[in-house]
DNA sequence: GCGGTGCGATGACTTAAGTCGTGCCTTTGG
DNA sequence: CCAAAGGCACGACTTAAGTCATCGCACCGC
């Protein structure tokens, strides 16, 4: 890059990051550059650190937040403090769009999971534009229906599935997305602690704890450090798809 | 009415109900009289018998239906015959639009909890419609916003709450809804076997019986054949708010 | 009236889930 | 290098949830 006066490069930066951020979001890369410029011009950048706080259940919604960079997790707490994740956002996911269409309060409480950088966009500005092009709400609706797949799922799940099959399903998805093969087996790296893990899968780290131990009995996986090795990813399998034991007809 | 040649009257009953039933969709009702007649021309009337199946889970999605009357249930079910309840849509609500516009299969399975009539609306008309008329997407938006509340609330209480905690909500619910002010207390039918309850609330039949007993002993309700007299409406109101007991922090 | 059927009630039991305390390891920061 | 903190492991325990078998009642058709 060739020299620019700072004061012009601070603009440049300014200008085009948001652009490309906003361009990521499935929902608004239907647009004409043009109005994802002019959109672009009314957001509001925003960092947060993680563990801080950007929305908190029954909050009212006065814009949509589109995560830039880091990772934004949507959760219910209980008064005992025990939580369970809904989601985690990462770049090119917004939060609060439910909330800025149907003029409610958030559904759910939103941290940063990590370092994050968003961008603000006012209820006002974003809702005019999608009334100009409709193209934006038809892609609005295809975006909520894998969330509500997702959340369908996830009721399945904590209704009919027990803690080891939620277990299962939580590492070989890891192991899918971001699983390296080895002569060892499959590897990746496991970030999250027990507690978050639990959080997520809905029970509590100790059990995390157990289950994975479990898993490393039965020869299923071995753990070093923060990485998990799958050595039978067929077992893996197996153990997802199971059910609660018997049941009444 | 005067008289009509039967011919004549078969066609006016024939042509007006389905325009009623689809005016009764939140998402459709703002739509000009003109295009909901159009539509109305399309749908194709299904009659569905108790525990009749409409749709199961997977099925690739041919459009949309409206409930025109008595009830739809959606749920998951498992290997063991244990089922989760998602919703129940009733007359006015649709089922399947979700799928329409993404694509999909259907997320759940869907049988009829009564005896039922619906209206089914093929994709191809309903999805040039909504092509036409931009006001169409934002009303589904809408209407997807409150199922999506539903659902993630559901997340929370399988995930967050006790048996005893969802049955009092289950019961609050349907007295605020029902209930009829006499001077034992707010009483209501229970229409549902104690099966059908379990299913919703995310346990089985045993359980359900058992904490409803509890809630007798209580002094919380009475219950008489199939109804139900809350007793003491803070009491139960009380149940509902707690938390599974402690946790880790 | 009789037997079939479906549902509710309930006690006894099993098991998954969750709780608690302690001790160890790793990381971080002086 | 040491101390403190955070996170993990794990055994012992408690409790909610679920399972099973049995009984009894109401309803229905013959």
């Amino acid at each position: 890059m060739h020299a620019v006066p700072v004061t012009l490069r601070m603009r440049v930066i300014s200008a085009l990051e948001p652009l490309e951020t906003l361009r990521r979001v499935s929902f608004l890369a239907v647009l004409p550059p043009e109005d994802l410029k002019a959109l672009a011009g009314h957001c509001i950048p925003r960092r947060l650190l993680r563990d801080e706080i950007l929305v908190s259940e029954g909050d009212p919604c006065e814009g949509l937040f589109v995560v830039q960079s880091g990772a934004i997790k949507l959760f219910k707490m209980a008064e005992n403090g025990r939580e369970q994740i809904l989601v985690i956002e990462r770049a090119g996911s917004t939060v609060g769009e439910l909330s800025v269409f149907d003029g409610g309060t958030f559904p759910a409480s939103a941290v940063a999971a990590e370092d994050s950088t968003l961008l603000f966009l006012p209820k006002r500005e974003f809702l005019e534009l999608c009334q100009r092009n409709s193209e934006v709400a038809f892609a609005v609706i295809r975006s909520l229906a894998w969330r509500f797949r997702y959340l369908t799922s996830l009721v399945e799940e904590l209704s009919l599935k027990e803690v080891s099959h939620r277990l299962a399903r939580f590492l070989r998805d890891r192991a899918l997305q971001l699983g390296v093969r080895t002569r060892r087996g499959i590897e990746f790296p496991l970030e999250e602690t027990n507690q978050e893990i639990g959080a997520e899968i809905g029970t509590v780290r100790d059990l995390v704890s157990r289950n994975l131990r479990r898993f490393v009995d039965r020869g299923i996986l071995r753990l070093e450090r923060r990485k998990v090795i799958v050595l039978d990813m067929g077992e893996l399998e197996a153990q997802v798809s199971g059910t609660k034991r018997a049941s009444a007809g």
